[in-house]
DNA sequence: TATTTTTTTTGCCAAATGGTAAAAAGTGAA
DNA sequence: TTCACTTTTTACCATTTGGCAAAAAAAATA
């Protein structure tokens, strides 16, 4: 099966759509990924599965947008995330990247349902496979485990984050991006210099300058 | 009632020790501060009052230490506790500040049991509510909705850090310095010079000569 | 108070990075 | 292929920051 015909697309405007039949789906990554951090059984796994949906987007469209309320979360089977947003000199500055099997969301947004001041973008094209705030509540009536599964996950993702992005503060730019490559070996030659460069904290040329002197 | 017939003091041998009635003491802030994040009934509240334990800890002493593994959450009455690691030049590098009204822990280690490569020291004497692992399980156990407060503190604080951190990167030193003084006003006179030059990212003549400028 | 210790400021110069703009390289479409 | 467009590299100089060491100020201690 190619996978255009399992994920939905939605290039411009998103008009994600849901799939009827989701117990052919290869969603393995997914549940591999839960079950990391704590314990489903067949039947829940079936639920689950049949909760989330598959969508492809595009290279440049956005999951969510600052201005928007947050109401999905992702789980990245294959491409990357960029979470980004301006800062008061009006440029484009890069958090974070994420890749694959990762969960992707704005979650001040999603948690507190605020309109949002960050970009969630798609970097690559992303298989994505994608749950409503309704759909995950129906999981957590439904699953005991659930809510404690998604909270471990969410703090280590977060403090993951803390611990990357704290450090840097410390290094100088070459540093960062030595050390960016060894965390993200594979993201480096798939990420436009511009992005890369914001999020190193540095500007395009002075990047440029670097990867020369390397 | 003077603080310290309240507050056990563990300066340098962390012996913490646990009062006897805890209905007398005001853990006021604790309370309204876990309210913020669910309902709770005064059975509750009570059950919650009685599972913390009231600690000083003194200028310089350390909550939790690198190399150990954390087993107690710290409710920061009053007081500035900063988290703090080595990096790879071993310079000491001060990842954040909390102040009153907040959880301090370290959390990758209280999460996994595995030593920490953080620490969580005094920057000035510390009022703090300490509750161990253990305790916090029998909370968990004991009220339906503890676990999704907890996890809803835990979400809001590592977002905070991740927001207040990430365009730190994309700032000058003197933008950062400012952006600090704004956002704790109350801090600026109470940490060394050198904590916050690590915190933001460059030396102390550095943020000497910045102060200067201003 | 006097003395020691710690913290902060300052001066010097070297190194890193920013800002701008132009050139070069790469990409995609007709 | 050629053309238009985007991305990356390079060059120039100004500004910021680092590294080091000494001086000054502040804080702790006797």
């Amino acid at each position: 099966m190619s996978s255009s015909s399992f994920f939905g697309n939605y290039r411009s405007n998103p008009a994600i759509f849901q799939l009827k039949s989701h117990y052919l789906y290869p969603m393995n990554a997914l549940i591999d990924y839960l079950l990391q951090f704590g314990k489903l059984n067949a039947e829940e796994i079936n639920l689950v599965q049949s909760k989330f949906y598959a969508v492809i987007i595009q290279k440049g469209d956005y999951f969510s947008e600052a201005g928007k309320t947050a109401k999905q979360i992702a789980f990245i089977k294959s491409g990357i995330i960029r979470v980004c947003f301006f800062n008061n000199k009006g440029d484009e500055i890069t958090r974070y990247f994420l890749d694959e099997n990762n969960f992707a969301v704005d979650l001040n947004s999603y948690n507190t349902q605020i309109p949002s001041s960050e970009y969630l973008q798609a970097v690559s094209t992303c298989e994505l496979f994608v749950i409503t705030r309704e759909q995950m509540e129906e999981l957590s009536e439904a699953i005991p485990n659930w809510d404690d599964i998604i909270s471990k996950i969410i703090a280590k993702a977060l403090v993951e984050k803390v611990t990357r992005i704290s450090p840097m503060l410390s290094e100088d730019a070459s540093t960062r991006y030595l050390n960016f490559l060894k965390q993200y070996p594979k993201l480096a030659n798939r990420i436009p210099l511009s992005m890369l460069a914001s999020y190193l904290g540095i500007t395009q040329s002075s990047l440029s300058r670097i990867r020369r002197s390397i």
